[in-house]
DNA sequence: TAGATTGTTAATCGATTAACAATC
DNA sequence: TAGATTGTTAATCGATTAACAATC
C-alpha cells in the first residue's frame, strides 16, 4: 500500500487561510509572496507556512519567495476546488435559505443543483433558479444529476434519517447543520458545522478569558 | 502565578457531545452513566471520556458510573452556560435571520438583546419581538444592555470595520461569520465560524476519500 | 559576496492511547 | 469475593517549533 500523505486538519485550516492571502495578491497583481509574507497577513510564523507547504509540490526560490498563481493552482487543487461538483440542500428554513443565497459555492467548486423540504407548503415555490422539490424526489435526482453532497439543514430530530436517505440515494458527503451526531459507514465525510456547538464553544472561550484575569 | 489548567479545543468539542448525551439521559430518568456508555453512544473510546473528566472535579464510582446530574451541572458551569449574557447580531440578511430565528440561545445562556443593521430598508423592521437597529444605536444600547458578545453578520469587506466597532463599544467576544480573519487585541474571543471555509474543507476531506480509493 | 529565504531534519510540546492500581 | 469501572501515571503518537544547511 502507498503511504498517502495526508494534510492536517489544522493544516488544512490554515491552508485556506493562505488561499485568500494569495488570491488577494493576485488581485493585486502581485507576482511573488514569501512565506514570511503570508505568515504576516495572517499572524503566524513563516515556519509554520513552509512547514505546511512542504511536501505538496511546493517551489519558492529563496529571497524571492512563491510564484503566487502556483501557490494558488497548488493548493485549490490540493482541496478540489476546480471541478464543479453538484450539491443540494435539504431542509428549507431559515438557515437552508441562507445557505442557498451565499456566494459561498462556487468559490468552493460547487454547484447548487436542488433544494428539497418535506413541507407542502414549501414545496413549489421558487427561490432564484431553484424551485423547492419534494423530499420524494430525492432519490431519482440524486441519480441523475449525479449529486456529491447534500447539506443536512433540517430539525436535529430528523437528522440521522435525512442522512441515512441521502446516503442511500448516493451522495457521498455530508455537511450536517443539525445538531445531532448522525453515525455513518466510514467511507461517508460528514463535516458537522453545528452553530449550537460554536456558541457554546464561544461560552466556553469567554468564560476561560474572564477567568484569567 | 496560578497554573490554570485549560480544556485543549478537542476537548471542548468533546464535551458538548457529552452534554447532548447526559441530557438525553436526564430526559429518560436514568441517574447514573458510565465512560463507556457515553463513549459507545458516541462512537469514541471510554478512556477518552474519563480523560477528558479527569480533573475537573468529576466523581464516578466503580461499576456504577458517574451521576448524571452531577455531570450536567459540571459541564454546564464548565462553560458557564447557566448565566444568561445578553448578545447581538450584526448585520441582518438571510444569516442574521437565520441565526435570530433559531434557537440555540437560550442552550448556551446567551440572550438575543438586539438585532443591527446599516441598510435604512431594513432598520425598523420587526423580528418577534425586537426590532432592527440602525448601527448608529450600536455604543449606546451595547453599554446599558450589558451586550458582551456580537455575531458579525456582514459582508467580509466590512467585517474588520464592524468587530472594531463592536470592541470599542464593549464587547468582549465575537461570533465571526464572514470569511475574513479579524485582527484583535488577544484578550478578545474571537470564534470564527465561517461557512465558506467549513465548504472548502469538505471538498478537501471528499476528494481525500476518493484518493483512499 | 553577503544576506535573505527556502527546504528539511531534529527537538519540543501537547494530546491521545495504553496500562494498571484503587475501589466499589 | 470477583468483576467492572474509575482515577491516574506512563508511553505513544502527531503536530508545532527550532535549527540550520542549501541556494538564490
Amino acid at each position: 500500500m502507498d503511504k498517502v500523505k495526508r494534510l492536517s486538519r489544522a493544516s488544512v485550516v490554515r491552508m485556506e487561510l493562505y488561499l485568500e492571502v494569495l488570491e488577494q495578491f493576485q488581485r493585486d497583481g502581485i507576482k511573488n509572496i514569501t512565506s514570511t509574507e503570508i505568515g504576516h497577513a495572517l499572524g503566524i510564523p513563516s515556519v509554520n507556512v513552509r512547514q505546511d507547504l512542504f511536501g505538496w509540490g511546493s517551489v519558492g526560490r529563496p529571497k524571492v519567495g512563491y510564484d503566487v498563481a502556483h501557490l494558488v493552482k497548488l493548493i485549490r487543487g490540493l482541496f478540489d476546488l476546480d471541478r464543479e461538483k453538484a450539491a443540494c440542500i435539504v431542509g428549507f428554513g431559515n438557515l437552508g435559505r441562507a445557505l442557498a443565497g451565499s456566494n459561498i459555492w462556487s468559490r468552493a467548486g460547487y454547484r447548487l443543483a436542488a433544494v428539497f423540504d418535506a413541507d407542502p407548503e414549501v414545496i413549489g415555490t421558487e427561490f432564484g433558479e431553484l424551485k423547492v422539490r419534494s423530499i420524494a424526489e430525492v432519490f431519482g435526482f440524486v441519480k441523475t444529476a449525479g449529486v456529491e453532497m447534500a447539506v443536512i439543514a433540517v430539525p436535529a430530530s430528523a437528522a440521522q434519517e435525512t442522512a441515512d436517505m441521502m446516503v442511500s440515494a448516493g451522495v457521498r458527503a455530508l455537511w450536517n447543520f443539525a445538531p445531532a451526531k448522525i453515525q455513518l459507514p466510514e467511507d461517508i465525510v460528514v463535516e458537522n458545522q453545528s452553530l449550537a456547538w460554536g456558541l457554546i464553544t464561544l461560552s466556553h472561550r469567554s468564560k476561560s478569558e474572564k477567568d484569567k484575569k
